[in-house]
DNA sequence: TATTGTAATGTTATAACGTAACATAATGTT
DNA sequence: AACATTATGTTACGTTATAACATTACAATA
């Protein structure tokens, strides 16, 4: 069992929701963020910051500097288009933009393969103790690393 | 109401847990380890790798280099006395390390205090969720940030 | 007690990750 | 056109973390 498809429909639906939310919110989706948008999306695993400067170089043919790759993640993570995963200084592209609320992950330490989940159980749950503690919410970090089937498997 | 007591009596019955475990277990708690493990544990909000470094410079009296925190850091972490706060590259001290289970934390953007909580049923749908998904946890990273009460307020 | 193995620490150097600050260019607005 | 705003280019540097190898401390046992 495959913990995480991403197969070419996945990556093309995500790509064409988050055009689709930029014309109708009238956000600067410029060349630099679009190449950079599907340099983390079209990535099967978390991505780094300077593997996608070494690959945004190469298709650009332009001498770029990390200001320009880290300027793009927080343009595109601030419109939830991409995630970053703090355990492992990775990014990752979102696929569920249109619908993104929490987002939970789970990373394979062996494959690092990852999959985003979304569950509303676990939400509330954060919610729900958050308030206990009498704590308002603003961001929520949930990573969980181990192993997907295939890899426990071997 | 203030999210964190950590009143000095917290903080002691943690270093004599910690003490006895490794009484218990044969775990050499050598004096650097035991030094950085209070610097840490004492302090009332997380605290970065090279803020240990200084305290433990000072305390110390030596010339010490990075790598001595970050292994006596690994060593802490690895025996569950501390934790490391991914999303602010920071380091907390563990306050219940006999019973340590999956921990979550909420931390304060404002005030940068932290509380440290382990609830069972957010830990439960953790792992039902990963059940799911054919995944075999190993760690769990989660960290709230937002706002305590005190913070809120003003 | 000399020897040997293991764990811990010291030290240098550098890798990896991320941002401040300022200059320039592109774009939209009146 | 003039101006403001947003985006990008560029240099330099700050912060976080580790590799690699040398040395020391210490325990086990021949």
């Amino acid at each position: 069992m495959i913990l995480n498809v991403k197969d070419k429909k996945a990556i093309k639906d995500s790509i064409t929701q988050v055009f689709e939310i930029c014309k109708e919110n009238n956000i600067a989706f410029t060349e630099i963020r679009k190449n950079i948008y599907e340099i983390i999306i079209k990535h099967k695993k978390p991505i780094k910051a300077y593997e996608i400067l070494d690959q945004f170089r190469n298709i650009s043919g332009k001498t770029s500097h990390p200001p320009t790759v880290y300027r793009a993640i927080e343009f595109l993570i601030d419109n939830g288009f991409v995630h970053k995963l703090s355990s492992i200084n990775s990014f990752v592209g979102c696929f569920h933009p249109k619908i993104h609320k929490e987002c939970y992950f789970l990373i394979c330490k062996k494959c690092n393969i990852y999959q985003e989940c979304c569950d509303n159980d676990l939400a509330k749950n954060i919610f729900k103790t958050a308030k206990k503690n009498d704590f308002i919410v603003s961001n929520t970090t949930l990573e969980i690393e181990g192993h997907c089937q295939d890899c426990v498997q071997q």
